[in-house]
RNA sequence: GGCGGCAUAGCUCAGUCGGUUAGAGCGAAGGCUUCAUAAGCCUUAGGUCACUGGUUCGAGUCCAGUUGCCGCUACCA
């Protein structure tokens, strides 16, 4: 019987564009999975789909306007016609607010509360009567339990760092309308994973050994403190949990992304006209199931999950959980909201889909986070693809269109050291790409690959075909022919990884294309099948060069894009991202002031048009976390400037002080209010902005020199 | 703050159970070749294995600490 095994990638959430990262993580290292598996024989199915409840999407939805179905439905489409582009197929990509979801949710929230393994408890929640909502740790602030400071955060005090819990906060408000906030009792549902922790165990003893280093790591941490965790939380955009008692709470989003996988097999089965038909992906113990994702969903898809799965009263089989770590772009971290990114349709638009799926795996994060640079990527072009497998394939078609007249020769003298050379190293490649496929390392496998390519260009260079031509014709016939029968396992192997240039080396050796790998096994590929007698397609170059002058356009072209973005006020932007924030926050501590930066000229800083101004209103930006809109009176003008202070101002503390105002900084766009200028700040010994001020009042509008 | 992962050549990365002289590709330097898209093949140079200490006959590898990068720790997904 075939090996049977479902393979899933991450669901990407609806709420953007997948990039880069997400693809070399989770998403191409499944699709060369499946399709090396199905090779072998194995019957694979592949699924996945968009996650699409959730906060951010509801949030994002309003904001545009749109019902969150609508908004989710847009990028559905978007992210399904990316994955297209790069040839990831998926058997189904589904929807988490399709109702085949909902039901199998909702199922398997019963099976875990009929076995005993979800439990209530209610916690007072702080709740704003003026916003009407229940206020999440972010949304509040209060003075400190231990230092009394007035503004700390919902979570922690940003002046002593003792952190805490939001209803312990002395006289909490709600930082949207800065109204006090009231305790309510709050009833939330939570899986009960100590109970499962023997099970967990044995499931992890079991895998440990084959598992990576990250996961292995992230998995035993968590084990080591398993406590119960929330699965409902107060929101209209998601799954309603069906109990008395649970209006208006819906299952937050951890809990049903992952039984996406399974509704996304259900809906395929459906569709195959069996609606049983997904039982043996999941159900039979002799089915084998990956998770590909990112290091970021480690615990949920190595721990949780199989929690959930482990308390169903079905048996449903446990997950192998390959995770990747991050890809970075030139040295940074891909950010969408900071322009620093790929867009992948535009991507895909300029170079063949199959030169970034070779890059990305090439430089795939397996072992750690991994860069993608345009330089890379051109070296990958021209040094691999082009100049190893292209030059390879074009020099020894074109030799046998002119001098055999495009009918590929059979080897009429007895293999010579070179052909048998050539021949082992084509049979341990098969081997060792294999290997490394089977161990979810398509990296190596890519490398691997790579060695049978030089191999196939040595064996030419060795043999010379073109200088025996005239004095041992027989023998360049032979080396020709072996040539070929290496070609066309190369075009096999390469076919989960390039698939669009695989099936074209396919074609040029005179193969049918559509019948290409067709019913071939991998290991057909260890001993080719003699070509002798074909005649061969069309000759023509697989790839283009990637010139220098197009990596330094490209470069170019995203420090541009970003450098619009890049040159935010100080303190709102530090405090955009998590990471600059940690790094800001290790920085601190090492050496407090930073150390003293190059010298300027004067007119360097008389270019700097800096005012006194008067905070004539402050408002919250809706949907962000650390922007306040300030209103100043600069003189005669008003002018809007967002700035990142509101973890430590409220807009009341604000309103009618007077702050130091840049005032001829580039505008700038940001969470769509266009901030013109900045406020300036200092940031205190506990990493808090403290807004300068004039000694003294002085009339508004005054320079700063 | 707590925890996990990572740190090896100019760049991107291999390095098994601790074992001789630490490997590959790109880039650099030199050579060969002209069938092939300035593609191919050969050779050479290039390393204080982040730092400090420890265990050991022996440490890139094991242990402790330090530094740096990334991630997790939320009603963030």
């Amino acid at each position: 019987m075939p090996e049977r095994i479902t393979v899933t990638s991450a669901l990407p959430y609806a709420n953007g564009p997948i990039h880069f990262g997400h693809v070399a993580g989770a998403y191409l290292p499944a699709d060369i999975y499946v399709r090396y598996k199905r090779l072998t024989g194995a019957e694979v199915l592949f699924v996945c789909g968009t996650d699409e409840h959730g906060a951010p999407i509801q949030i994002n939805a309003e904001r545009a306007g749109q019902s969150p179905a609508e908004f989710a439905a847009r990028w559905h489409e978007e992210i399904k016609r990316s994955f297209d582009r790069l040839s990831i197929r998926f058997d189904n990509f589904s929807r988490t607010s399709r109702p085949i979801h909902h039901e199998t949710t909702l199922a398997f929230f019963r099976a875990l509360y009929a076995g005993g393994y979800i439990f209530a408890k209610s916690e007072d929640q702080l709740h704003c009567d003026h916003c009407q909502r229940g206020l999440p740790d972010r949304y509040v602030t209060g003075s400190c339990p231990r230092c009394g400071y007035e503004a700390a955060r919902g979570d922690e005090c940003p002046k002593c760092g003792h952190s805490f819990e939001a209803t312990e906060l002395g006289d909490p408000r709600c930082k949207t309308c800065g109204r006090p906030a009231s305790k309510r009792p709050s009833r939330h549902w939570y899986l009960d994973l100590p109970k499962l922790a023997p099970k967990l165990e044995t499931y992890h003893a079991e895998r440990f050994p084959r598992w990576r280093q990250n996961v292995v790591g992230e998995v035993k941490k968590y084990m080591a403190d398993l406590r119960p965790r929330a699965i409902t939380r107060d929101l209209s955009w998601g799954i309603p949990v069906p109990l008395e008692g649970a209006e208006g709470k819906v299952f937050y989003v951890w809990f049903d992304a992952p039984i996406g996988y399974i509704s996304s097999t259900r809906e395929w089965a459906v569709a195959q006209g069996d609606p049983e038909a997904w039982r043996p992906w999941w159900q039979d113990p002799q089915t084998k199931l990956v998770h590909f994702i990112g290091k970021d969903n480690i615990v949920f898809h190595a721990l949780i999950f199989p929690a959930m799965l482990l308390g169903q009263d079905e048996p449903y089989i446990l997950p192998d959980v390959p995770a990747n770590e991050f890809l970075n772009l030139e040295g940074r971290k891909f950010s969408t909201s900071e322009g620093w990114f790929i867009s992948i349709d535009e991507f895909v638009a300029k170079y063949p889909p199959d030169t970034v799926r070779w890059t990305l795996t090439r430089s795939a994060p397996e072992t750690r986070d991994s860069e993608f640079t345009y330089r890379d990527f051109q070296t990958r072009v021209n040094a691999e693809l082009l100049g190893c497998f292209g030059n390879f394939v074009n020099r020894m078609l074109k030799f046998v269109a002119s001098r055999y007249d495009g009918v590929i020769p059979a080897a009429e003298a007895p293999f010579g050291p070179e052909e048998e050379a050539a021949l082992a190293a084509l049979a341990r490649g098969v081997e060792e790409v294999g290997q490394a496929l089977d161990g979810y390392s398509s990296r190596t496998a890519a490398g691997r690959l790579l060695e049978i390519g030089y191999a196939a260009n040595k064996l030419i260079e060795d043999a010379q075909p073109f200088k025996r031509l005239k004095d041992d014709p027989a023998r360049a016939a032979t080396t020709v022919n072996v040539a070929c029968r290496l070609m066309e396992s190369l075009a096999l192997l390469l076919y989960p990884f390039i698939p669009q240039t695989s099936k074209r080396i396919a074609a040029q050796l005179g193969l049918a294309v559509q019948d290409f790998p067709g019913s071939r096994r991998w290991s057909d590929a260890a001993r080719p099948a003699d070509p002798a007698g074909r005649r061969i397609g069309k000759v023509k170059h697989l790839f283009r060069r990637i010139e220098d002058e197009t990596v330094a356009a490209e470069v170019e072209a995203l420090r541009a894009r970003a450098a619009g973005a890049a040159q935010t006020a100080s303190p709102a932007k530090e405090a955009q991202s998590k990471g600059a924030k940690k790094k800001k926050k290790k920085k601190k501590k090492k050496d407090a002031p930073s150390g003293p930066r190059a010298e300027i000229a004067f007119e360097d800083f008389a270019a700097l048009d800096l005012r006194v101004a008067r905070v004539a209103a402050a408002e919250s930006v809706p949907g962000a976390d650390k922007l306040l809109r300030l209103e100043l009176e600069v003189g005669e003008e008003r002018r809007t400037v967002v700035s990142g202070i509101k973890a430590w101002y409220t807009p009341e503390d604000l309103v009618g002080r007077q702050v130091i105002y840049l005032a001829n900084l580039a505008p700038r766009k940001l969470r769509g209010v266009l901030s013109q200028g900045m406020v300036l700040a200092a940031t205190d010994e506990h990493d808090a902005a403290v807004l300068l001020q004039p000694e003294r009042e002085v009339p508004s509008g005054a320079r700063v020199s």
